[in-house]
DNA sequence: CGATTTTGACCGGCGC
DNA sequence: GCGCCGGTCAAAATCG
């Protein structure tokens, strides 16, 4: 979750979906709402006390949570601020020992910590909300002893995070359609699960150290877990201007040619778990990190305001684009335009 | 002909 | 030390 979607007010969109609060309701002058009133406290049945019992409590604990959320959104914060400083730290350190980082040389040199294989764990924890996985503070400060070398390539390790996509069972390509550009460059079958697993490299920007896997669900066939590893050090590409049918991802329009993805479905498939918007702003905040390592806090700042920008852009192309949210804000909009409009029959 | 996929071989980590 | 296994490489194949 990140802290600076909750404080933007134009997100903030106070939507009521269902019946209205009745406790903003009983203020408001509509004589049909005051002769229910009237109604309600003539009969006083004891169900009707239990329910406004009921509804004050729960108002009440809506209120708590609020107040809960609101704490571990500035917990979160002060958090990421901790982990943006030890970055520019870590970042000093690798330049004084790594100068030629700018040098191109080939993604393999570029692709960090090299058959580093995440625990369960590790992919559980950082399962969609991945600056919570983020290296911790206090794991730096303890690498004093044991196995320091480990240690730091632990905390060196890319950032995970998973995305569930439902996907034709008839459909046999591996193909997870997330705006980026990928190139396949191996698969394989692996022991737990009997579906092969696909290897996508970020194929937009030469240098992006950003990996995929893709693979069936071992539980449910419809259902492609797609790995994400590392951070996006590009923009997400934009799409093509013509050719309404193009496909985003590289290795899906190049899929169509084989006869596995003759049954491709024409439209994307719909994300299991809402993972888009996460990963969104992994890419955000992967990129403020990315200019706070080059170390400029103006530019930093610049691509900071850019990239939430874009952001929110992204978040309401994906938002508009789920038929359920749609009809949630149908209902939502009805039941306000209800509540607010005079009502004068 | 260039870009991309396919696929067997290879490498290195990890458990026993 | 050995074997298993996941991840990557790279040559061949394929496509537009």
């Amino acid at each position: 979750m990140d802290p600076w979607i909750g404080s933007q007010p134009s997100l903030s969109l106070d939507l009521h979906v269902g019946l209205p609060p009745l406790g903003r309701h009983h203020q408001a002058k509509q004589p049909k709402v005051l002769v229910e009133e009237n109604f309600l406290q003539l009969k006083k049945e004891p169900e009707v006390t239990a329910l406004e019992t009921e509804l004050q409590r729960m108002s009440e604990e809506n209120r708590r949570l609020s107040e809960a959320l609101a704490a571990v959104a500035a917990k979160y914060e002060e958090l990421r601020g901790q982990y943006a400083e030890m970055v520019v730290v870590a970042a000093a350190g690798v330049n004084t020992t790594n100068p030629s980082s700018a040098s191109e040389g080939g993604s393999a040199s570029v692709s960090p910590s090299r058959k580093r294989k995440p625990t369960s764990e590790e992919i559980i924890s950082t399962h969609d909300h991945d600056d919570a996985a983020a290296p911790h503070p206090h794991h730096q400060t303890e690498c004093t002893s044991g196995e320091p070398c480990k240690r730091i390539r632990e905390e060196c390790k890319p950032k995970v995070s998973k995305l569930y996509v439902h996907a034709d069972p008839a459909d046999l390509s591996l193909v997870v359609k997330d705006g980026y550009q990928w190139r396949k460059y191996g698969q394989k079958v692996t022991k737990d699960n009997p579906c092969p697993r696909a290897y996508f490299r970020c194929s937009f920007a030469p240098a992006c150290p950003v990996k995929k896997k893709v693979q069936r669900s071992a539980d449910d066939c419809t259902i492609l877990v797609a790995t994400y590893e590392g951070e996006h050090n590009h923009g997400q590409p934009p799409p093509p201007p013509s050719s309404s049918s193009h496909q985003h991802d590289a290795a899906g329009s190049k899929n169509n040619n084989n006869n596995n993805a003759a049954a491709k479905p024409p439209s994307p498939p719909r994300p299991v778990v809402p993972a888009a918007p996460a990963y969104q702003q992994q890419q955000q905040q992967q990129q403020q990190q990315q200019a706070l390592v080059v170390g400029e806090p103006v530019a930093a700042a610049a691509a900071s305001e850019l990239i939430r920008r874009n952001l929110a852009e992204q978040m309401a192309m994906t938002l508009t684009r789920d038929p359920s949210f749609k009809a949630a804000l149908v209902t939502a909009l009805s039941g306000r335009i209800l509540e607010l409009s005079p009502t004068k029959d």
